[in-house]
DNA sequence: ATGGCGATATAGTATCGA
């Protein structure tokens, strides 16, 4: 039997908010024959003891949470039916978690990393990331973006000498190419797709990284961010800015990664639609 | 078109996101 999980990545943008729309989402994923079993989740907007973990398990999902008051926060997502018979609550399904990068001292919540074993299949390590945003490449916060990059980079090489099968996940705040971009001139040199955090991007490409949306081909102008303000999403003014890498022995099995619109287009939606991987067994 | 929308912390108006 070939058995095969699909891992996924959303930014809800608060999930007090946005937890109906995660439920649904899932649940109609089920009911294509396509379940979600790891969702990365990013900006979750809420500390932990307001994480909805019984919302979530009762659906049949169990979560590991990284949270915080009002910003950032991420969190991995689980399908129970997904798991091998020795992971059967958080301790064991959740190995080896890491929140935030080691050594890397900083408030904010934007890496929650775990050992996941689906059933038929070989462990996987799954890294729920939300890079900083960046603001401007003039500001502060830009230059925080790219400590945060380096930080990253250089944890993730261990990362990846220790786990051969790695999937980083998220909410990268970067457009790797202008393919990515909805109107390269207008955005040219600015904040998402300036050429350090583009480098910085290349720069986990190098360490044996793939992304995986390019493995396959896809329609032109196709995003998962769209602003809220000026019809962004109608006009498909969006960016490519939420990904997922893969390391080699995860690339060869990926049989097909996408963005998923529909949720975008529902009611008070996040500004980010889910982006989705398929990895088979072998 | 340098705002626009939406969430959060708040109680009229800030900050932040991308």
């Amino acid at each position: 039997m070939t058995s095969s999980v699909r891992i996924a990545a959303w930014n809800v943008n608060s999930l007090t908010v946005r937890l109906p729309h995660v439920i649904r989402w899932l649940q109609d994923q089920e009911k294509a024959n396509a379940p979600i079993d790891a969702l990365c989740l990013q900006e979750l907007k809420l500390t932990d003891e307001k994480y909805p973990h019984r919302a979530l398990e009762d659906a049949g999902y169990l979560s590991l949470a990284a949270g915080q008051k009002t910003y950032n926060g991420v969190a991995i997502i689980l399908r129970k039916a997904a798991l091998a018979p020795i992971a059967s609550d958080i301790e064991t399904a959740f190995l080896k978690p890491i929140r935030n990068i080691p050594g890397h001292i900083d408030e904010q919540q934007r890496i929650l990393a775990a050992t996941i074993c689906f059933k038929g299949m070989q462990p996987m390590r799954i890294i729920s990331a939300y890079f900083p945003n960046g603001q401007s490449p003039d500001s502060e916060k830009f230059q925080y973006k790219l400590s945060w990059l380096g930080a990253l980079q250089a944890w993730l090489k261990d990362e990846l000498a220790q786990n051969e099968r790695l999937a980083l996940l998220g909410d990268f705040n970067i457009a790797p190419s202008d393919d990515d971009v909805h109107d390269p001139k207008a955005w040219e040199g600015q904040n998402l797709v300036s050429p350090p955090e583009r480098n910085a991007f290349q720069s986990l490409l190098n360490l044996g990284l793939v992304d995986s949306f390019r493995m396959f081909e896809q329609a032109p102008k196709t995003y998962s961010w769209w602003d809220y303000r000026m019809m962004g999403f109608r006009r498909n003014a969006g960016m490519r800015i939420d990904h997922i890498l893969l390391s080699k022995a995860l690339e060869k099995n990926c049989s097909y990664s996408k963005v998923d619109k529909q949720p975008r287009t529902w009611e008070q939606p996040s500004d980010h639609a889910p982006v989705i991987a398929q990895i088979q067994s072998n």
